[in-house]
DNA sequence: GGCCGCGATGTTTGCGTAAACATCGATCAG
DNA sequence: CTGATCGATGTTTACGCAAACATCGCGGCC
């Protein structure tokens, strides 16, 4: 090739900004000797164009590298093939996985996923968000988090961004996808009651988590139903540390003998305290935690926990919203990704006592 | 307000697709009675716009509910304010702070980000995800992972879009920031040796690690600067699990009084396994872990360790890829960012054996 | 008093793509 | 043989925005 004044074959015309040298369409119908119109067809994989020509057109992409301005795609599609996802904080274990497997599947889809992380939960940074993410490049939202903090915000949303909303409720205002919090919770307080304990105490999450509270209520409706004390009620906050506050409270009750734990991480420090305390788990009290991180299976002793399909949950949220996106007709309601209890070595029959 | 057939006052004249009403300037324009240039002007904050004229528009994009469209906007400028995140899972702590430190402070800088989730760590997924990249709306790429599977993938790649990566090394080829991996493990065995320890063993990382590569590497360094003997290398693969298996060999060496494990998870493995063998901590076993995750306060017992200011490295990696942006000249070359040791309860000097 | 300069605004243009429409040659039925 | 049909391709246009350039009116200066 010449390289008289080293610019590529086709010098782009315009040096709008240092380094962007970008190809269009335009560059490679001239070096394939065709109309911009047929590269398009070619670049969306349409019928209708000979065989010989697609390949020459192909030709000349790959020598300029050629890569469709997905600027000007939306622009003239009217969509961005995005999803942004809402999310307070990556720092509990459940928002992180379940966003994992929302960018999964959203690539699956052809979809990228952009984040939008907020400083702090208040309404004001998600109203804030929301605001940003209409001028964003999305064509729907995804949020990961409690609704409460929610409602204020989509008050001045306009309707076209499609909302689907994972670990909430409010499925009758939204489309929300969700771990069976109630079913799981069930499972471990019943099984804790068929081992043989008495009642079951509960080391809940903070107040204001929607999540925690149904954990509670289905734990105070389970020991009801089965006609069995109410111990009173231990609040944490999510956090090892408050797990271990609560802990050597609990730790003081000689009949406790059971312990309910909102999430694993809670129940790691409630370990640590009943084994600072010298009570011994699972001889002198049972745990059993919610979650099913990764790191349970290491606890001392090796956690029983109900674990969290979040990688379903994220599935289905992309799933949710790009059928909303597709056909508006979606009603709302709640989808409910079932439970299961792992059992490993943190709960047992109470010993005699 | 009338709703006789619920579509907004200046009905947008075309219906492309189904719901999509989409406010233009110049439908903005319109209602405010000025040319569209000027609502431009107004939504850029432009000076120059009489200050009439500009409550006017702005009451008119109010009342239209107007939003800019990025795609648009995007294709105008020549720059999404998108940066693209390629990461390897989101399963270690390490990634997913950075990830959010760096969805944070892009969004400071009025930029989103968008991710890229590798569902497997081969070249190939590494070269397709580029390959998405680009025709994604992105301006610049931060990559979390480690370098030798960049290698191959960026060979393909056009030199327009600025990479910054995290967590590795190759400072001669790329921009790279990272926590200093040898500083932090260098304080930590000598620490341990401080404490009175002959020698400290260690609990490596997988051996495709740079970052356990370099923290292996340290530690030898440390010991034999020191004159120490270097115990036989423990592998494992960051996981718990893996510490635990590591563990019970290791609680079976009578020699073994101290060990730097590579990160925290294997660490909580590890103290699984000298507990179940009858090993206390710190009093027959000192550990030391490396992460600081929000858990290792409440290992039992609290796990001392090396911190890693993972949000630092996020800020720095934004700073740095938007300072590639605006101005190409920024060297290659590599910021190490500063760890430091929190002192809890798992290393103590040796019981006198 | 005419001209200059300047602030405020309008008009034109083009970014890269893809839908809609137009063209053109070949094939085929009547 | 003629016109309808169809496949392959080209031409025009608009998506929404924002540079670049044009205009317009007004106050000040020589």
């Amino acid at each position: 090739m010449d390289a008289t004044h080293d610019s590529p074959p086709q010098a782009p015309r315009r040096g709008r900004r240092v380094g962007r040298p970008s190809v269009s369409m335009a560059d490679v119908a001239r070096l394939a000797g065709v109309s911009s119109q047929t590269v398009s067809r070619v670049s969306n994989g349409y019928a209708g164009v000979n065989e010989e020509t697609r390949r020459q057109v192909l030709d000349a992409m790959r020598e300029l590298g050629y890569r469709p301005n997905s600027a000007a795609r939306a622009l003239k599609r009217g969509e961005f093939r995005t999803l942004g996802v809402i999310t307070f904080s990556l720092s509990t274990t459940g928002n992180v996985r379940t966003l994992e497997a929302i960018a999964t599947a959203a690539a699956a889809e052809g979809y990228a996923v952009t984040l939008l992380p907020l400083a702090v939960p208040t309404q004001d940074e998600v109203r804030g968000a929301f605001s940003r993410l209409q001028e964003l490049a999305v064509d729907a939202v995804i949020v990961i988090m409690e609704v409460h903090l929610l409602d204020a915000a989509t008050i001045n949303m306009p309707p076209r961004v499609q909302v689907v909303v994972a670990d909430s409720d409010a499925g009758d205002r939204y489309t929300v996808v969700d771990t069976d919090q109630a079913g799981g919770t069930r499972t471990a307080v019943e099984h804790l009651l068929g081992l043989g304990h008495h009642t079951v105490w509960h080391l809940a999450g903070p107040e204001d988590s929607y999540a925690a509270q149904r954990r509670t209520d289905a734990w105070q409706a389970t020991l009801t139903e089965a006609g069995r004390p109410v111990p009173p009620l231990v609040r944490g906050d999510w956090s090892a540390g408050s797990g271990y506050r609560a802990g050597l409270e609990l730790a003081a009750q000689q009949d406790c003998t059971a312990v309910f734990t909102a999430n694993d991480q809670m129940a790691l420090g409630l370990l640590r305290a009943l084994h600072e305390r010298g009570r011994r788990v699972p001889e002198d009290v049972s745990v059993i935690g919610f979650d099913d991180i990764a790191e349970a299976s290491s606890f001392l002793p090796p956690l029983t926990t109900v674990h969290q399909d979040f990688a379903e949950v994220g599935r289905l949220c992309v799933q949710a919203v790009l059928r909303k996106l597709r056909h508006d007709d979606t009603p709302h309601g709640t989808t409910l990704v079932p439970t299961r209890l792992i059992i490993r070595e943190s709960a047992a029959p109470p010993s005699g006592d």
